[in-house]
DNA sequence: CTTGTACCCTGACCGC
DNA sequence: TGCGGTCAGGGTACAA
């Protein structure tokens, strides 16, 4: 579920608690998660006695930089999650325990994913890299410019919604913030994306930036479900102006906010503000 | 090439 | 209480 700020929440609590640890013991209790190339027990071996000496993020992957020139990849998709701990976590909460990661200071790092629609890949750096190039930029760099927006909704006729969900466009939107960012730019999310003129895209270019790093500063947007690690909660769902609140004044000119259905998600917008 | 749809999976919720 | 339909923060395979 989680989308960029999510998942830099995850990683700025992970970070300081794994780095420099050596995985000391890998058990797989759902093989499914474990996605190509290699197979649970190979994955397994491969990570054992291995040192964690980097927690990274990139657009909606977690990336644990493993001693020996491998990487972890982690794709929390819609309900992947977390917990640390010397035990384990409540199992009211945490049920669908998938894998953990046994560290040599004898904590353990549960992996936990309902849905089990996400999943962990080793991957050399060589493979790594070649699946990055797949990736666009990240929006909150400072090098991503207004341009580099432009440019990428120049070249589409979609949606300008779906066009800002496409990772290869640009990395770590997803459905809540891609509504969030069209109602801030005040622009119609079904308009085609090369519709967009400079003064919408400057616009949308600062929207998109402005509520991923407003996310990230509360810590990310919890529903009932996600949670940072061991359950602890953000608080941007408070800030919403227009996902999940269909039928509810619009907070700037109180006409109903609409859901339509885009790409298959759901897309909510102010048909007054938003032109 | 681009674009839309089906699908992976479990669980919560709603109307009947 | 049960049952079917719909929906959920993602990404990919495949068809048109």
């Amino acid at each position: 579920m989680p989308e960029l700020p999510e998942v830099e929440t995850i990683r700025r609590d992970l970070e300081p608690e794994i780095f420099g640890r050596v995985i000391a013991k890998v058990d797989v209790l759902q093989p499914d998660i474990v996605l190509p190339p290699h197979g649970p027990d190979a994955f397994r071996r491969q990570l054992r006695d291995r040192r964690i000496v980097g927690v990274r993020r990139r657009a909606k992957y977690l990336l644990f930089d493993v001693e020996g020139g491998s990487v972890l990849q982690v794709q929390l998709r819609m309900s992947g999650r977390f917990a640390l701990g010397l035990e384990a976590p409540d199992p009211a909460e945490f049920r669908h325990i998938a894998a953990r990661l046994h560290l040599d200071d004898g904590r353990i790092l549960y992996y936990d994913d309902m849905r089990r629609l996400g999943g962990l890949r080793l991957l050399s750096l060589r493979d790594w890299k070649l699946e990055e190039k797949k990736l666009g930029p990240e929006p909150l760099a400072s090098s991503y410019r207004a341009t580099d927006l432009g440019r990428t909704l120049a070249s589409t006729r979609s949606p300008v919604k779906n066009a800002l969900m496409d990772q290869r466009r640009v990395a770590g939107v997803g459905n809540i913030y891609a509504s969030e960012a069209l109602f801030r730019a005040g622009v119609d999310p079904r308009r085609p994306g090369r519709d967009l003129n400079e003064p919408e895209i400057a616009r949308l270019h600062r929207s998109v930036r402005s509520v991923l790093r407003e996310a990230l500063r509360q810590a990310g947007t919890s529903f009932q479900n996600y949670r940072a690690v061991n359950g602890r909660s953000g608080s941007f769902q408070a800030s919403l102006s227009v996902y999940a609140r269909e039928g509810e004044p619009c907070r700037t000119c109180d006409t109903p906010v609409e859901r339509i259905v885009q790409a298959g998600r759901s897309t909510f917008f102010c048909p007054s503000c938003q032109r």
